[in-house]
DNA sequence: GAGTGGTCTAGACCACGAG
DNA sequence: TCGTGGTCTAGACCACTCC
């Protein structure tokens, strides 16, 4: 764990104790507190800037956010994080996941070059249905190259595939590029998501990269439109 | 300009000129090359990471990417530019809009919150439909204050705002917050994106604020789903 | 003008990649 | 093992906010 990013988790659960009252004390404070340097403390308060808690403001101080309610009614996905599953539904009720078909065969076209693999590679296929306290959620449609995520069972897809490769598999989860689009609902939505015919989804299409560079998930995440947003905090402009 | 976007700027101009093969020099040669140090280089090259354009690789090097083809009769709405319908159709055909009503009224409560102004301040209320080569293309609704944008005009609705902004205004623009959701198509998105009433639509809710924190613009984009996908790069795991 | 965050430098050590 | 990017330090100057 790098010493920016700890230092964001230390300030991030002080800021939910209520340590601060609204505004957090100066860099060169923190980075005397931290026993750091101040650009490490920068570094800390621009990731917790990104996840939408600090507004950071040039010559006044980082000031704590408060929540907005925008789209009261629904799940936030965040930009930031990988298994959105888990991340956004945290804390809002008993999570179980439904395995509606885990099968290992060949890769198609498609797979094989976003996966990086080769045509007698084996993929895990897997489709699972998400309930939040017994009611359906999300509809995800995974494929993982067998050799890169070795010894996947029933009981992890009930659990967190991403625990799983991080605390069994011991490996680093890296970067991560999605394309979010619009739908129409399909059979399956109209079973699994509990859709009307005339409802419309809200997708997204995801490439999930290991920290050494090498693909190791191609998934699509289906959410009824009227249940699910896409967030993005603080995009930088760079130009 | 800050000297690492400045450079991260040459670096992307160099590439698009073929300057280099498939893969950059080693930040110490470009640190020497820019007469910089290598901090300022690996965040000229984490910009262009975040663009899309380079894969950073610890260990071996910066390569350049090649395009990603997956949507391909899509306009991808990047992440990382404020003012969508620029940046994601330019170079695509000829791009003109029709102002479909351009008002100046009171704010409604969602845009006194949210624009953080106050009840007797006047706002401009802009439908811009945005036509590529003449075909329907996207359909904006903007609010933005008065007296933070002046001297908003007809003609300068036909171009960029956000132009306006930084060349006449003299303002900088800074970041923005955006909430991506699908919708159904409504009457106005039947007439101006050449619609049937079971298509549905990628719609993108945006607040963008200008460099010193004061918000300037309410907006929403409604995209027709078959020609719109939002697309997020390399997103960081910070956690 | 005083306080605060944004950026830059120069040098250092570490973690990862490739041979 | 060696080359490369990732991160950190300590100090400096600048840009911006606020009084």
């Amino acid at each position: 764990m790098t010493k920016y990013i700890e230092i964001a988790n230390k300030l991030e659960h002080a800021i939910l104790r209520k340590e601060y009252d609204h505004k957090l004390p100066n860099e060169a404070a923190l980075a005397h507190q931290y026993q750091t340097s101040r650009v490490v403390i920068s570094r800390a308060l621009k990731v917790l800037a990104a996840k939408n808690i600090l507004h950071v403001i040039q010559g006044s101080g980082a000031y704590i956010k408060k929540n907005d309610t925008t789209f009261p009614n629904m799940v936030e996905l965040s930009a930031s994080e990988h298994d959105g599953f888990y991340h956004s539904m945290m804390g809002k009720g008993n999570i179980t996941s439904h395995v509606v078909s885990f099968t290992i065969r060949k890769p198609e076209l498609e797979e094989i070059e976003k996966l990086k693999i080769k045509p007698n590679d084996e993929v895990y296929d897997i489709i699972r249905q998400r309930l939040v306290n017994g009611h359906p959620g999300k509809l995800e449609y995974t494929i993982m190259p067998v050799k890169v995520i070795p010894g996947l069972t029933l009981d992890v897809l009930h659990q967190s595939v991403y625990n799983y490769i991080r605390n069994t598999l011991h490996l680093g989860i890296g970067k991560a590029n999605r394309i979010i689009v619009a739908d129409k609902v399909d059979a399956y939505d109209q079973d699994y998501l509990d859709c009307k015919p005339d409802d419309v989804i809200l997708s997204v299409h995801q490439v999930a990269y290991l920290k050494n560079g090498c693909p190791f998930e191609l998934s699509e995440t289906r959410d009824r439109y009227d249940r699910a947003g896409y967030i993005l905090f603080e995009v930088n402009n760079n130009s």
